[in-house]
DNA sequence: GCTACAGTACTCGGATAGATCATGTCCGAGTGGCCAAGG
DNA sequence: CCTTGGCCACTCGGACATGATCTATCCGAGTACTGTAGC
């Protein structure tokens, strides 16, 4: 059980969108140099992003990734949601079914007390990670490090490097 | 993030062996055919919690597999790591360590937010896991399904089917 | 000087290869039981 | 009848194919800017 290492590239590329002007957009290729990332491939990521309605995207000239709701409104959840999918990491398969004993149109899924266990378990995780907002992480941040935003900004800005 | 199959499996026999008498140990095949299972591939499910001490194994006739320990003793965490491998499912990589700014001897596997949040999700559910053990979901089972115990004990001692 | 227009550079988006891991299968090493032969 | 030795069937354990998924890359459709020509 392995996620995707685009997980960890999407919010950090997400948390410096949080402290672009409203409205800026940035192109695939800037966010991935920043963090020195394979550029089409973080590109395939935001569009996974924009599918979900996280990010809004804007093509030409000019054009790039920027939230496309408030900070507040985007939870951890969410953005790994958008990459992993939304299906849950345990899939009960059933296995009861073809056990000994009846089975007649029982949904063993909800019945199974094993897939009920498991599914406690990633409930929980699930719910941590959608108590977690892109804005609670950016004032976390911003805490620590009070230049990030000014300092993340300019690097954004600049024309090169 | 898709967790490997054969935790459900693996979940499910090893709860079939609570039932059994003590010291009495199971084929991988008739464990298999319980569930209709690939039995080559359980029994790699299997060899993979014999490693992690869950289950013992003993080769040659009236051999098979028992449980290593007391099923108080045996949580769904064991389970799920002894299949899926021990490391986390998020993977922080470090991305800012290839950021602007200095690095020099920062762990950010620690220090990072990002990776502190989906940690702590992680965590809950790692937790939730550990505080189920087979011993509890076995009674739950019979608590809903008295007659279980008899009848899985009886399907095993059975010679065929 | 202003407007219209064509060309151009830039961006996303999806379609296309390669690598890695989960899935499934097979055969060999070792062990215990069984049977027969001998005492 | 009891013991002993060899044979055989059974089981785990790891090595070997296969398929799906993650990782990485490339090129085309569309857009906004820019520079120029005409009025």
């Amino acid at each position: 059980m392995r996620m995707s290492e685009g997980v960890e590239w999407a919010i950090h590329s997400c948390l410096n969108l949080t402290w672009l002007e409203p409205g800026e957009a940035v192109p695939a290729a800037r966010l991935a140099a920043f963090y020195e990332l394979p550029a089409a491939y973080l590109n395939k990521q935001l569009q996974a992003l924009a599918r979900a309605g996280i990010l809004a995207s804007t093509p030409g000239p000019r054009g790039g990734f920027r939230l496309a709701r408030r900070p507040e409104d985007i939870t951890l959840m969410d953005v790994v949601a958008a990459i992993e999918g939304p299906e849950e990491a345990f899939r009960c398969e059933e296995v009861l079914r073809r056990g000994p004993g009846e089975h007649e149109g029982v949904d063993y899924r909800r019945r199974c007390l094993v897939s009920q266990s498991m599914r406690r378990a990633e409930l929980a995780w699930r719910r941590e990670l959608a108590g977690q907002t892109l804005a609670g992480l950016r004032d976390s941040v911003e805490r620590r490090s009070p230049s990030a935003p000014a300092e993340t900004r300019a690097w954004f800005a600049a024309l090169r490097t």
